[in-house]
DNA sequence: ATCGAAATTTTTTTTGAACAAATATAAAGT
DNA sequence: ACTTTATATTTGTTCAAAAAAAATTTCGAT
């Protein structure tokens, strides 16, 4: 019905749609997509035709509720599929993000049933993202960036929201994994950086660019 | 590196040399792949090419030692995947050959690796088959054919070498399942039909066609 | 009104897979 | 040796999906 490459401009659209109360430009979608312009208005026009997306040229494009479905039942097989890998297959979590993208295009609605409750119907994925239930659901998203956070305030950390392998690997260099207490000691006025601690340790660095994609929870003590 | 078509026309030529010493024929290929002969021979060049396949035309094909490798790393995906889906998620025995045939082409070392482990190195998949092992070696095939078996033996049933669906529910329509205690009480000289006691139950009938699909393992008591 | 950036149309290209029709080959029978 | 037949191959097309280059249009800002 939709082809891998269908689904996958779905659920670019639908991540770049969270960003914005404006219609998606060609131009997002053709950088996320690593093609270009010309490519992604031509399957804008091939999604439209299937009443997946609303493309009204010139105004960028949005996805219609089916559409939505679709994405959604994308991210959440992706996200599923993650937690196996982690949970069940003890892969590391900067291990299973392109795998993920194989697993997620796997057509079977029982599948996915099973799956689900086979892993005890988890809430989030291992990187801290919710993970839409069955009627394309997303839990409610709780968490905060890092960088909202203030001087002074004590945090969880929950997740991310940068997904490369270069990130999270740069996050195990400094020592920080879900669940790390942190400690937010300064905010460097010039640039936004942080001097944190992480649990007991020492005090380490973070660029507000790593700050941004870094979600919290805060602790109320 | 090798696409999805390619890898299911390899599994089936591995499939097709099994019975027999010659080259496998174009025709017998695109029987299975549901194509023409004319497709056949054009994928064939395409396979040799990449050193896939020993292809002399008009000699029928072979697999080349790598090209082996990589039908044998399919069907142990294929299998590997059966038994997860069976064992873990619960499916029937019956549901789970077309969803395999959609995980059996994700592509991940590690991943199998790390199912197989998680499973526990099983060495039969849910419909009895042998699983190969990361080196692409086929357990020993110790199973006979029901057909083969004389009367008064007893054998425990311990697969099926016919997996559609038709077939599996004709089985558990006459009450057999994996692990079923068989009593042969007969065999019909005429047809081979074969009358049967399933455990403990009253007496089956089965015809040749149907004894010849199911593997069983002699009981030595 | 005009300019430049962004988006679109039109036309091609590429790739992967398959097929029909015409042709060639091998094998078997006479 | 010749013919028949089944099987296999070649050649030339087709089709579909995805992407792109080049030319053109539209939008927004000034």
């Amino acid at each position: 019905m939709t082809s891998f490459t269908e689904e996958n401009y779905l659920k670019i659209i639908y991540k770049l749609a969270a960003e914005t109360t404006e219609g998606v430009s060609t131009n997002a979608v053709a950088e996320l997509t690593q093609t270009k312009a010309a490519s992604v208005t031509d399957m804008l026009r091939k999604l439209s035709d299937k009443q997946l997306v609303n493309y009204q040229k010139y105004q960028g494009v949005r996805l219609t509720s089916h559409g939505e479905q679709v994405a959604l039942s994308v991210i959440r097989k992706h996200r599923l599929w993650e937690v196996f890998l982690v949970d069940k297959l003890g892969f590391n979590w900067d291990e299973v993000h392109d795998i993920a993208e194989q697993l997620e295009h796997i057509d079977s609605e029982e599948l996915v049933q099973r799956l689900d409750s086979f892993l005890g119907f988890p809430k989030y994925d291992p990187h801290g993202d919710p993970i839409p239930d069955g009627q394309g659901k997303m839990p409610e998203a709780t968490y905060k960036h890092l960088a909202e956070i203030n001087v002074g305030e004590k945090v969880l950390m929950m997740g991310v929201s940068e997904h490369s392998s270069s990130f999270l690997q740069h996050l195990a260099k400094v020592g920080l994994n879900l669940g790390s207490e942190i400690n937010i000691l300064e905010i460097n006025e010039f640039d936004k950086s942080f001097s944190i601690k992480i649990g007991e340790s020492s005090a380490s660095f973070l660029s507000h660019e790593v700050a941004k994609n870094i979600l919290v929870k805060l602790l109320n003590n």
